[in-house]
Order: structure tokens, then C-alpha cells, then sequence
RNA sequence: GGAGAGUUGGCAGAGUGGUCGAUUGCGGUAGUCUUGAAAACUAUUGAACCGCGAGGUUCCGGGGGUUCGAAUCCCUCACUCUCCGCCA
């Protein structure tokens, strides 16, 4: 949610930023100032109305206590009046502040100004790309045939079990899983980030600290019995460690990681690149995540960016590095980087991992604060990425190191796998 | 699932109708002392909002009520803990 002060104070830069997002924000921030101008009328009216209720409260009790018995009823009677519009403007002031919340949910997050305008995908920008293509002697298979060729995955089964999107994985498949979270933890310990295990399942308030609820709650399945939501990515539970937090400013950088399955409904995505591993509905995530003062977001942004680069070399993926553009930028976000490997039998791009810094965006809603130097309150930055989601890694790893009779696991990995090949 | 206790500032923990945004301790900050540090001593130290400012308002788990006045009384919801039962 962005800060009603900036709204305040920088209407016009809002309103530019958001264009680049092609989103035209005018009418929506011309409500919010006018009802804000409301607000803060009402708001300061009411306020003199209590203070003159606690000062006849104050007189009342002086009165009691000498014992001016008549006085103190006379003073009593004046509060009536004084009550009735007190309580009429708290209605308002009430109102007002949630038709400014609820439009202020309706903002997203204005793009860093490195970020291009655009409409979709098509307008990102590539920023790096490296590794080679793989060649090969023989048409290569798409992972779901490798995957079913030596039963590593079986996504039929999972369908019995459950349904589509959850696959099953099995003796050199499951054991390629769990080796790729456990260098994946390892790089980021390396790295300074903390590890964590947290729940899997959060509650509502957390669900709203990192912007899922109120507006995108299809997107996470819903325990109603007990009101708890499947997390779609371990970035829910570790930011909302630090919510409601009022931070000293030496403790900076806090840097966490996580390993978590990740839960999502995808709903309405149903027919789209849903084939093998390329969307699923539960799968495997190793989640960095930092909170930051704002004089270092950009620099932790890019460290970030270097340490899922390194990654992917020391797995030998081709890659590229998009900075999405305004109009394909995550609502909460102010910039973004996208990690994609090249599928060599799908012949495609595929998306690994996301990086993302998102200002204020998220702390304003965490009240996730930090004291300055100087002893004033100020919001927190935080920003996220993966490193890495799994499926699709291994998807590429699958197609891309495809022998005719196996696959060549990378080096890095060997001492994990306790195998090289899979055949 | 049954019974009981609790939720107060960064933490611990007092407070049962007005002088309470809240005693005290720890922690934090500044100072005195010290070659330096520790200890001791002294002072200071919650947050949000409105206002140029003076100042004002709100907040003792959430919501509602009683009252001129609520941390304190009443209702309601949520959560936490303890004991018992069941289970890993």
C-alpha cells in the first residue's frame, strides 16, 4: 500500500510513476486527496469536541470533590449535546478513512524509475544474458518424457492422490529435489542469509502484511475451518516475522532464507503452459528475503541479483535477466528482475526466479518500522526473490543435460545427488 | 474435546472508576567518576495521528456498552498459557 503522505506530497510524480505501469490513476488520486482534505477537517473538529468532553469530564470530578453537588450536575448537561455530534462525526471520520484505504488498496506500487514503461511482457527489457545453448546430436526430449522414461516423476499419481499440479516425486527425482534445496540453502548461508523454517500455513493478518488478502485470495488455498491460508511462497511467513516491528537501526541487514513447499491455486490459468512441471499447484522453493534501510535497497537488490546468477552458472543454465516493464511489474513491486533458463526441447524461456525490491510497499502495511540515526520512526524497505523454485530448474536440467541414454547431473550437485547420471 | 488462568510500553511486571500514557525493574541513550572499561550514581527514554507552531487527540488483545469520566465495571469475539483426555 503506498504511504498517504507521499500521495500528499507527490501526487503528480505518483501519478507519472503509474503511467508506466499504463494505468491511469488520476481519478482514483484526486478521491483520495479530496476525501483526505475531509478527513483531516472532520478529524480535527472531532478532536476539539473530546478535548472539550475531557475538560468538563476533569471539572466534573474537581466539582465532586469539593462537594459542589449542584454545580457538578450542571456541568454534566452540558455534555449531551457535545456527545451527540461527537458521535456523528466519528461516524464519518470512520467512513472516510476506509473509502481512503480502500482506495488506496487499488494502487500498486510505483516503478523505480529505472523501470521503461510497457504493456507486457514484450516491452521487458533484457538486461544479461549468458551460457550456451545446448546442441545436440538427436531430437531432445521434453522433461515429461525424461521424467517418465526413468521414473523420477509421476504426475499421474498425483492426480490420483489429489489432483492435477501435484506431482509425485520418486527415487533419483525425489533425491534431485532434495539435493537442489540443500545447495540451494547452502549458497544462501554462504551468502549470510539466515535459515528458517516457518509454518506453512498463515493466518489472515499475515496474509494482508505482504499484500495476498484482501485482493488475491485465489490465488492461495483457504483452510475455512480455521481460517488459515496454504503459503503460495515462503516470503509470506518470513516477512511477517517482522511485522508490527519497531526495529533499531543497527540491525540492518537482516537477510533470511527458507525452504518451503509453495502452494497456488492458479486459478484461471488452467490450459496454459500447464504441461509437466511448467505449473504447478505444490512444488519447491528455496526464498531469500531482506529488509533493508532505503539507502541500501539498491545495492542489496543487485547482490541479490548476483547471488541467483551465480546459481545458475554453477548449475551450467543458460539464462538471460529481464527488468520487467511498468505494465508486467508485480502489483506490490517497484522493480523486478526475472531469472529465465532456456528450455531446450520446449524451445522456450522459462521462468526461474523473480527479484524483486519493493520499497515501502509492504512495510507500510507490516508497520514494519526502523528508528534512524537521528531517533525518527521510518518504514522499513523489504525485498524478496527466489533462489531458486525448482520445477522449472529441474525441468531444464532434465532437457538440457539429456544424453541418449540418461542425463548428466551437474557437477555441483554430485556430492548432494551421491549419483552423476540418471539412467 | 473438557476445566481453569491470562492478554498492560523494547522486555519483565504493578495498577480494580477521576490526579494513569500508566509505579517499578531490566534494557536503551546522555552525563559524572575512571588512563580505559566495568561497576556505581544522576538524568532521560512508548507509538500513531492532526497542526507552521503552541498545542490537541487516540492507543493498556479486538469490537460494543455503562458513566460527566474506563487499563479498571458489563457484554462479546480472538488469541496465549496450565491441567486432564486423545494422538505423533
Amino acid at each position: 500500500m503506498l504511504e498517504i503522505n507521499r500521495i500528499r506530497t507527490e501526487a503528480d510524480a505518483v501519478l507519472k510513476g503509474l503511467e508506466k505501469r499504463n494505468i491511469d490513476a488520476k481519478q482514483t488520486v484526486d478521491q483520495i486527496l479530496d476525501k483526505d482534505a475531509q478527513w483531516r477537517l472532520q478529524k480535527t473538529e472531532l478532536e476539539s469536541i473530546a478535548a472539550e468532553l475531557n475538560q468538563i469530564a476533569k471539572e466534573v470530578g474537581d466539582l465532586f470533590k469539593q462537594g459542589k453537588k449542584d454545580e457538578a450536575e450542571n456541568a454534566k448537561n452540558k455534555t449531551a449535546d457535545l456527545k451527540a455530534s461527537e458521535a456523528g462525526l466519528k461516524l464519518k471520520v470512520e467512513e472516510l478513512e476506509t473509502e481512503i484505504q480502500t482506495l488506496l488498496y487499488t494502487l500498486p506500487n510505483v516503478p523505480n524509475e529505472q523501470v521503461k514503461a510497457g504493456k507486457s511482457e514484450l516491452d521487458n527489457e533484457t538486461v544479461a544474458e549468458a551460457g550456451e545453448e545446448p546442441k545436440f546430436t538427436f531430437e531432445p526430449l521434453p522433461h515429461w518424457e525424461i521424467t517418465k522414461k526413468f521414473n523420477l516423476i509421476d504426475f499421474e499419481l498425483g492426480v490420483k492422490i489429489t489432483g492435477a499440479g501435484f506431482p509425485v516425486y520418486r527415487g533419483k527425482g525425489a533425491k534431485l529435489q532434495r539435493a537442489l534445496i540443500q545447495f540451494f540453502l547452502d549458497e544462501a548461508e554462504k551468502a549470510g542469509y539466515e535459515e528458517f523454517i516457518p509454518p506453512l500455513v498463515v493466518n489472515e493478518a499475515s496474509g494482508i502484511g505482504t499484500g495476498q488478502l484482501p485482493d488475491k485470495e485465489g490465488q492461495m488455498y483457504h483452510c475455512t475451518v480455521d481460517d488459515l491460508y496454504l503459503i503460495p511462497t515462503a516470503e509470506v511467513p518470513l516477512t511477517n516475522i517482522y511485522r508490527d516491528v519497531l526495529l533499531p537501526n543497527d540491525q540492518f541487514s537482516i537477510k533470511m532464507c527458507g525452504y518451503t513447499p509453495c502452494f497456488r491455486r492458479e486459478a484461471g490459468s488452467y490450459g496454459k503452459d500447464v504441461r509437466g512441471l511448467n505449473r504447478l499447484h505444490q512444488f519447491d522453493k528455496v526464498e531469500i528475503v531482506r529488509l533493508e534501510t532505503p539507502e541500501n535497497t539498491e545495492k542489496a537488490l543487485e547482490e541479490m541479483v548476483n547471488h541467483v546468477k551465480s546459481l545458475l552458472e554453477k548449475l551450467g543454465l543458460q539464462y538471460r535477466i529481464l527488468r520487467l516493464c511498468g505494465g508486467d511489474t508485480g502489483f506490490a513491486s517497484s522493480m523486478t528482475y526475472d531469472f529465465e533458463v532456456y528450455s531446450a526441447a520446449q524451445k522456450k524461456w522459462l521462468e526461474v526466479s523473480s527479484v524483486s525490491r519493493f520499497d515501502t510497499f509492504q512495510s507500510n502495511r507490516l508497520k514494519l518500522r526502523y528508528k534512524t540515526a537521528d531517533k525518527k520512526t521510518q518504514l522499513a524497505h523489504t525485498l524478496n526473490g527466489s533462489a531458486l523454485a525448482l520445477p522449472r530448474i529441474v525441468a531444464a536440467l532434465l532437457e538440457n543435460f539429456q544424453t541418449e541414454n540418461g542425463v548428466q547431473m551437474p557437477e555441483v550437485l554430485h556430492s548432494y545427488l551421491g549419483f552423476s547420471k540418471i539412467d
